[in-house]
DNA sequence: ATTCCATGATCAG
DNA sequence: TGATCCTGGAATC
């Protein structure tokens, strides 16, 4: 379940129990067994994520470069570390941590100066520090792009997926199809603030929350509800039912690959037609 | 037992 | 735009 603020929270779970060890690293499956060889006992030096990729550091000019992908899974337990599983890439180990990734798109050794490269070609993160959302606007203000595609280009900004793009427009009662272009500087920037703190709490809570406190069920004298993904959402996968704030039905429809999600009464437009 | 689907991304055409 | 890669749980037969 991996957009930014599950990296975030990976690389902190990482420091939190590897940092300033040696680690016993290994590849059960075999896919990352030469890469994993030559990291094998050294220190972890640290742990850090920009949107979606993960990078630990082993040393001076070594990092193991993690992306999840749709499908990938860390998952972490107390030593002893069971015998593996076939599907196992990688395994991290001390005497009082393991970690295992599965399923991972990217599982790789690289160099300072590919890692680089990495930062280089994504946009600015909600979750890094320092950065800010002047460079995705003049990306955004200039294209003709739907502001909903422009969200999941991690060229254009780093971390977002399609939980947080679903539900930072609706909070901000904007029609995922307008252009980028069409967004006013005012709109940007109170979109990006509210990534900032979506994405923050995110971390914190390891799950995507975004419903306004006086919107919870509780408080609109709704019974409580349990969504399938784990948070509390506006409209991510609740297509065809009704909106918790207007009551008219969520609409869904394929965007950029992906399926798209709002709610015509609340993020009034053309709704893509 | 089999198919479908998912919070992602790349590559070919 | 479509095919493809990665895994596992839920839905469907």
């Amino acid at each position: 379940m991996p957009e930014g603020h599950t990296i975030h929270r990976l690389a902190l779970d990482h420091r939190s129990r590897f940092e300033g060890e040696r680690v016993r690293v290994s590849s059960p499956q075999g896919k990352f067994t030469g890469g994993a060889a030559l990291i094998d006992g050294q220190v972890m030096t640290g742990a850090e994520a920009h949107g979606k990729h993960l990078f630990l550091g082993f040393g001076p000019d070594r990092w193991v470069h993690v992306h999840l992908g749709l499908f990938g899974k860390l998952g972490f337990g107390a030593a002893p570390a069971p015998p593996p599983t076939d599907t196992v890439r990688l395994r991290l180990a001390n005497p009082s941590a393991y970690a295992d990734l599965r399923g991972p798109t990217t599982c790789a050794l690289i160099t300072d100066a590919e890692k680089h490269a990495i930062h280089d070609r994504l946009g600015p993160d909600p979750l890094r520090p320092g950065d800010d959302g002047t460079r995705a606007w003049q990306r955004i203000s200039r294209s003709r792009t739907t502001i909903a595609a422009l969200l999941l280009d991690q060229k254009v900004i780093a971390g977002v997926g399609n939980v947080y793009r679903a539900e930072v427009l609706f909070r901000h009662h904007i029609d995922p199809y307008r252009a980028g272009r069409d967004l006013t500087r005012a709109e940007w920037d109170a979109l990006w603030a509210d990534l900032v703190f979506l994405m923050a709490e995110g971390v914190r809570h390891n799950r995507i929350d975004t419903v306004r406190p006086e919107h919870l069920p509780e408080a609109m004298g709704r019974p409580p509800r349990v969504d399938d993904h784990g948070g509390e959402v506006y409209v991510y996968r609740r297509a065809h039912m009704g909106c918790h704030i207007c009551g008219s039905e969520i609409r869904t429809a394929g965007l950029a690959a992906r399926n798209l999600f709002w709610c015509p009464g609340c993020q009034p437009g053309t709704g893509g037609g």
